[in-house]
RNA sequence: CGGGGUGUAGGUCAUCGGUAGACCGCCGCGUUUGGGACGCGGAUGCAGUGAGUUCAAUUCUCGCCACCCCGACCA
């Protein structure tokens, strides 16, 4: 036996190193032969499948339906919104070459699809009656990065953007505040994650937006990752494309406009956030298999009995909807025990001759090792859909006391950069929302405006950096 | 883009101026199985790439390419 080859670093000693392992052991990922690419194998893509399949119900209860547009973008309609292009040029991929020639226009690799959506939605539009529209799509996106990490940082990306057109303003503001909604009841209850919601500063926010909603989630290491984005782009794509609809008085009028996204960002979040130093610890509501089976067998055991009780036990839970997998494959009970520690399977219930002679399992938790409840075939389902529930509520808790005991009040510049210098997390701080402050917290600290929290009450504060009169603490923290 | 590192079996790495080895994994047979089982047998390699030095290069020198890590940048 050799350990040092199966071992995951510790989660406490190299954060990015167990990262890096639990994602590759778990067979999650590994790298793609381009810089920043990443090959989902099965075990990760089933994480994404589980999201979209959440998520897609969702976001048609916004209104949305689901389309698919081109991947490639000419490049000249990036050049229409000029914020748009400035903020997204530096990490475009560039198509120069196709079919042996040389492109008489370079084509650009999707970075995001406003500008070839809102070119069709200008023709599709033309009357109040044709609004709202709105539009979800299930695509890759590409944004060359110069520093790749697994999930959070990659050069293709999975995600959807939603991206909607409405007579008002007002309506495009609600259109954001429910799309936001929408992702953080996803995070909280379904991936198990805390975090805030509110609004981006003004260089945080997207290129071509006017106003930026945000779901930001603390990790184990203080740093910060970006949950998902909502966009109020108010009618700047829709003069720059000319999207406009006749009013029902006759008068030409531009379209207020949105879009929102998550991507497979979140799955990295997941990772850190539940993850220990036996691997991944997923929620049930996500994982792609709630419950493992796993028949105990030795040559003096009852293979028969051990076998008919847990292929009942796999059968009830089935029919019961909960997702299960039997596991009698000739593996060793420690490697399946080990196995499926790493892949993170929330439940495991053990059959073996004990158990075969009492007519009963054995349950245990993948996130409480102490822990075993034994069952009868007649209550187990029950039983394992109360634990199944309770582990998802113990998970978010931990997240969410995790969470709130890393924020903290910074009331002048010393303790905001002792903070910075310690534990990080997140630091709540007035600031007078000038840009330059903001970077010059960065530039001395890390730390950015994570965002302003929603339901954030006015005061009369002083800016934190600058001393000036400030109204609200804004949310800083160093992001990933 | 700057700094550092690494390219050798499917994976992690060792080796060494004389053309390659360990462990894990894989295949076969047998014994096993309540927290990563064991024995025996077996398969797997253009040593990233190009040049130079040399009788001889995986090894030394230089170039190139790629990836990883750290930093800067960043929807």
């Amino acid at each position: 036996m050799n350990n040092q080859v199966k071992s995951i670093t510790k989660k406490s000693d190299d954060i990015s190193g167990w990262y890096n392992d639990v994602i590759e052991k778990a067979q999650l990922a590994e790298h793609g032969p381009v810089k920043g690419t990443i090959i989902f194998r099965p075990k990760g893509y089933a994480l994404w499948e589980a999201i979209q399949k959440n998520l897609d119900i969702r976001i048609k209860d916004l209104g949305a339906q689901n389309a698919y547009f081109p991947l490639f973008i000419p490049y000249s309609y990036l050049q229409k919104e000029k914020a748009h292009v400035k903020g997204f040029s530096p990490e475009l991929a560039v198509v120069t070459h196709g079919g042996g020639e040389k492109l008489k226009e370079p084509v650009v690799v999707r970075p995001t699809s406003e500008t070839i959506m809102y070119e069709a939605y200008s023709r599709w539009i033309q009357s109040f009656r044709d609004l709202p529209l709105i539009i979800n799509q299930w695509n890759n996106v590409v944004r060359w990065e110069k520093r790749p990490y697994y999930f959070l940082r990659t050069t293709e990306f999975l995600w959807q953007e939603g991206h909607s057109a409405h007579e008002s303003n007002e309506d495009a503001q609600k259109m954001v505040e429910n799309a936001l909604k929408m992702y953080v009841d996803f995070y909280q209850s379904v991936l198990g994650i805390y975090g805030y919601a509110g609004k981006k500063s003004e260089s945080e926010k997207f290129a071509g937006a006017d106003s930026t909603l945000t779901y930001e989630m603390l990790m184990p290491d203080g740093k910060i990752v970006q949950g998902c984005t909502s966009h109020n782009l108010g009618q700047n794509f829709a003069k720059a494309f000319k999207v406009q609809y006749q009013d029902n008085k006759g008068q030409q009028q531009f379209v207020s406009q949105t879009s929102w996204g998550l991507s497979t960002r979140s799955i990295g979040a997941l990772i850190l956030t539940h993850g220990d130093d036996n691997g991944l610890v997923l929620p049930p509501q996500i994982a792609p298999t709630q419950v493992v089976i796993i028949p105990i067998v030795t040559k003096s055991s009852d293979h028969v009995s051990i076998n008919r009780l847990a292929r009942q036990a796999f059968e009830i839970l089935e029919g019961n909807n909960i997702r299960v997998k039997l596991d009698d494959s000739d593996q060793s009970i420690g490697w399946k025990f080990n196995q499926y520690d790493l892949e993170g399977v929330p439940i495991r219930i053990e059959i073996g001759g004990r158990e075969a002679q009492n007519q009963e399992v054995s349950i245990k938790l993948r996130s409480d090792k102490g822990r075993v409840i034994t069952s009868i075939l007649e209550n187990v389902a029950e039983d394992v859909q109360n634990l199944l529930h309770e582990i998802q509520v113990i998970m978010f808790e931990k997240s969410k006391k995790f969470t709130l005991e890393n924020t903290r009040q910074a009331d002048n510049y010393d303790q905001f950069k002792e903070i910075m210098e310690t534990s990080r997390g997140f630091i709540e701080a007035f600031w007078c929302e000038d840009p330059n402050c903001e970077a010059k917290i960065k530039e001395e600290t890390k730390a950015t405006t994570r965002c302003l929290p929603v339901n954030s009450i006015e005061a009369n504060g002083e800016c934190i950096y600058c001393k000036k009169s400030a109204k609200f603490r804004w949310l800083f923290g160093q992001s990933y």
